[in-house]
DNA sequence: TTTGACTTCAAACAGTTGTTTGAATAAGGT
DNA sequence: ACCTTATTCAAACAACTGTTTGAAGTCAAA
């Protein structure tokens, strides 16, 4: 058997690198257990204990696809409430969301990742809620909040936000749906952008609509008295 | 014989009952991979070599687990378009929709097994969306066309059907994170029509922006007859 | 050239997986 | 009583899993 056609010695980091891609490819493509480390390895070009080597253990080059490569990808802040008008707010909002469908493979490789990790939770996703889904949440939280002139989110203001959210994060969740329902919809950034642009619109009907709810309903009971 | 007709067995088909139930607990709770034949016999008080008897191998249990259960709990079929005023249909839509979360635990976990599918398919999920989602959306699609007058969705209605049946679907995927970041929204029997309601509110409110928009709007480019 | 740290590799390890086997047990029909 | 059929069981099977091993290789500095 001749040897490999890779450099037996190719400057040593290039194989940690590989595997980390070719293994966020499998797992995004079948997960965390059905991906075997020898696929990994081989898909690689490396060796089984490179992995070893690299990465500690199979959870480690897990953990290293999970986070790695989104770098300082920060999900996008939402501005200070009072400071940028409501819709253009809900349009960034959306656009910032819907940002890494249209963006390389690797991201939405992770992106898939991430929302992989909410069915099948390999120990990553409390950390996952702390640090992506709740600055989110608590963000669009905040600015209802303030639109609605409420000290703190009520009940119906939290399901507002998560049925927004929700629109959004669904094009994640069902892009294959989308694909084998209409393909159209997602396809190409142009229609991302449209897509964003319709979901704030969406949004912002759906808060008027509960602003004229709230208007119409008499005060709803507090459970708590002034502080 | 494969399908055993009489119980010549004190316990006989029970078995395989328990086996059946168990197996839609544990890969309900744990997916497909993760969950080990031997596990589902232990949890069931049976036999490993049960499961090849009764059901072929792990996937016909699997298969089992994920059909069986649900039985004739069709899908709550769309009116047809003008029978019913479109807020009491939009209602009802999202009644049925969000049912399954008030429902017993067999009928929750049935579900959470098949939103896994869309993550970590098995081979089932083309299956699932031809019999369940697409007919879905696309009594939806139907309601909507003949709200806007349409012979035929656009690119459009398809977004909006999307949003609209996304905001619902949310509730499910996220179960787990709504329990983490606002667990009343979804506590109780109550709660849920309460949220169904407001959902339904709020696709209405999308719905009248999206009339809106399109009486606002110019007749959308017909790219066939031009030029 | 020799040294020594870094990197690769094939092989082996120990454990788990889904599945099969063949004997043992129970119930009914004759 | 017998025979047949249905069901259970412990054990064994082969294949695969993630991980470790120890030797061999590569390269830069001494």
């Amino acid at each position: 058997m001749s040897p490999p056609t890779v450099a037996a010695r190719s400057d040593g980091a290039q194989a940690r690198e590989r595997l980390l891609y070719a293994a966020l490819r499998l797992f995004a493509a079948s997960g965390f257990e059905r991906t075997s480390v020898r696929d990994i390895a081989q898909a690689a070009g490396a060796n089984v204990s490179a992995v070893g080597y690299y990465f500690g253990d199979k959870a480690g080059l897990y953990r290293a696809a999970f986070f790695e490569p989104l770098g300082d990808h920060c999900q996008g802040e939402m501005p200070a409430p009072g400071t940028v008008p409501l819709p253009d707010l809900m349009h960034g909002f959306f656009r910032d969301l819907l940002k890494p469908l249209k963006q390389g493979e690797a991201v939405q490789q992770v992106i898939r990742l991430h929302f992989r990790e909410i069915v099948e939770p390999t120990g990553l996703w409390k950390e996952m809620i702390e640090n992506e889904l709740r600055p989110q949440h608590e963000g669009l939280v905040r600015v209802l909040c303030a639109e609605f002139g409420l000290r703190k989110a009520d009940m119906e203001l939290q399901r507002l936000t998560f049925a927004i959210i929700g629109m959004g994060i669904h094009f994640f969740v069902a892009q294959d749906i989308v694909q084998a329902l209409a393909p159209e919809v997602m396809e190409g950034p142009g229609a991302i952008d449209a897509l964003a642009d319709r979901l704030a619109e969406g949004a912002l009907a759906m808060i008027e609509a509960e602003r004229r709810r709230r208007a119409a309903q008499p005060r709803p009971a507090r459970r708590r008295s002034t502080r």
